[in-house]
DNA sequence: TTGTATGCGTTATCAC
DNA sequence: GTGATAACGCATACAA
């Protein structure tokens, strides 16, 4: 009932939440103990307490997190970091799987997640500084080439940091979650082995992501414990049409290859293209084992017998995991590997009608 | 009844950030005269600005959100409300299309942009609390059949808010921006009807979505104006397995049909499975248009002639409209609807080699 | 167990 | 232009 004076110099802020004080006075208590009632309630009276909570209630009191985060010099809020969002990380569901990963690993928490993208070198370093601004808790960072800088940089800030997928540069200081790429190349080449196909390619991934390194060297693993030659390898960029190009060239140089691994579902389609305007069949002619477990791998014309990894799983680990050495500082937990699993489609079934077996 | 915060953050290591006072000191001036030349640089003298941006460099200086909103009112935060993310919500490249443009919206501001996701009905009030809280300046919120009470309880609040997708209760009071669903489902009929289709159906979406249900409106104006009967309809739920369902019924009701639009390329995906299965060719016997645009469109075993929107300038345009409904609140701008056009594929192209045009 | 007093880092107010 | 000083809302040693 402040109607009374003249002209109030300031204007009454559209009246946000009670403040603790209001809480406080609303349950007969003061404020400490409001804040002690609301906070675990540790040392405070079961009157006491019920009366806060009631008061709580009443009122719909929010603390104010600002002023929370003032005081106790954390913000309950962490960054998911994705540098440079380019075509592919848009088309991938990796993304919103990371994302629905790590909120759940949030849910049970108040934490809040935040969202950082890079696109730019300029971004790159704002969004840098925000990190080292003491904004946030701690970050998760999506890995991949550029990653290398970023490992660096936040492992010197001290910050609380989880990669996921192996940086580069991964020190024993850095710890990530990822999925086992070594073993699911070496899958892959198995698999192809398997079916009796003795001359494979590989459409690998760009030379400078360890996802598609370590798949590359799993392959050759593969191939060189089923006693079978390296074979050729092209790089693409792990785009569709960026692999159609690659396979055009590799089956032009290589016209007697049965079996080709594309490093992702997606490239897997541009070989797939490829091999169709090139005359082959698959999987009579060449075989075909993508990566990912992509929806389009089973959408595809053939549909693609692929690498199926737990991202949902590595995401909703990446967040726990952070929690965890954000509430205790210093412990650096292992890199965590999810293992990887073959689902076998038609690009590889040896159908009934089909021509295949030339051992 | 447990009250408030659920799991707070550990206090993590105290970090010496420079403060305000620090750089006062640093750069010979008040902390007043500091602020200011931070903030705008409004009243400070040349030599002072200088002189701060000079011990902002030196010390590296940034400053303290959380104190800086305590003050404000500001917590130069937005986020992002996702209801209910099933299934259909992940697999769509809408999800991660929408983030991508609220952050290029950002980008010049030192804006954040916090995700919230509710996936059950309790998550639900507490994501309502987190925003009544005054801890984000405004909201963002796909909507969905959900939406109704959303809309409702935001406005209540006061809170700025922009719905991606006109919710259904759209009073004037809710801004929104969305796709021209009605064009979209009128240009699916008049492709139809302009390639000599005469018996036409539709696989509809939920009917409690308004993009379902503006796309069947829009449908059925198109088949008016071209001077043919509604024909049947039937509803699925945007799955492709739904839509195959549907689309069995639809087809064993109405074997003569020989055009169908559906309301979007996943549902297009289940249409076209039921038809082969039915022994109909596909544009031969009966076109087929989808909806959305999607990857998949373009890698199904008939390419889909689809209806496409922009959805990237869609969601900048919802960031834009959000920062300028924050700085002047009150303003209460007018939906944006964006226009929707049709990309013509396998899926209704009359090929050479068919059989099609039976007018 | 409870309350008092203080400080967190910033912006806003108002004399100078 | 500039600089004291008072909030902002909360948590927490410390005293009671």
């Amino acid at each position: 009932m402040k109607t009374s004076s003249p002209r109030p110099l300031r204007q009454v802020a559209p009246r946000s939440s009670p403040t603790l004080e209001d809480l406080a006075v609303a349950a007969g208590v003061s404020r400490s103990t409001a804040s002690r009632a609301i906070n675990g309630g540790d040392r405070v009276s079961p009157e006491a307490q019920a009366a806060v909570d009631r008061a709580v209630l009443d009122l719909g009191y929010i603390p104010n997190r600002a002023a929370r985060s003032l005081v106790t010099r954390r913000t309950s809020s962490i960054a998911l970091v994705i540098p440079e969002p380019d075509v592919r990380v848009m088309m991938d569901p990796f993304f919103a799987v990371v994302i629905t990963g790590i909120t759940e690993a949030l849910r049970e928490t108040d934490v809040q997640l935040v969202l950082l993208m890079s696109r730019t070198d300029d971004d790159s370093s704002r969004t840098l500084r925000y990190l080292r601004g003491g904004h946030v808790d701690g970050a998760i960072v999506v890995s991949h080439h550029e990653a290398d800088s970023w490992a660096r940089s936040l492992a010197e800030t001290g910050l609380p940091t989880i990669f996921i997928g192996r940086p580069w540069d991964a020190g024993s200081e850095v710890t990530y979650v990822d999925t086992d790429n070594l073993g699911g190349g070496r899958l892959a080449a198995q698999h192809l082995a398997g079916i009796g196909r003795r001359r494979l390619a590989t459409v690998a991934g760009p030379a400078d992501m360890t996802a598609a390194v370590d798949r590359l060297r799993g392959w050759r693993t593969g191939l060189a414990e089923a006693g079978l030659p390296e074979g050729p390898v092209v790089h693409a960029d792990f785009t569709t049409d960026g692999a159609a190009a690659a396979a055009r060239r590799l089956i032009a140089e290589h016209p007697d290859i049965d079996g080709i691994f594309a490093a992702s579902d997606l490239m897997a389609l541009g070989v797939l293209e490829a091999l169709q305007a090139a005359g082959r069949t698959v999987p009579g002619d060449v075989a075909l084992v993508g990566y990912d477990n992509h929806a389009v791998a089973e959408t595809a014309p053939t549909p693609l017998t692929t690498i199926t990894q737990p991202m949902v799983e590595m995401a909703v680990k990446a967040g726990a995991m952070l929690l965890e050495e954000i509430e205790a500082p210093g412990s650096h937990p292992e890199p965590v590997i999810y293992s990887t699993e073959l689902v076998e489609r038609a690009s590889t079934s040896v159908a009934p009608t089909a021509s295949a077996a030339n051992a």
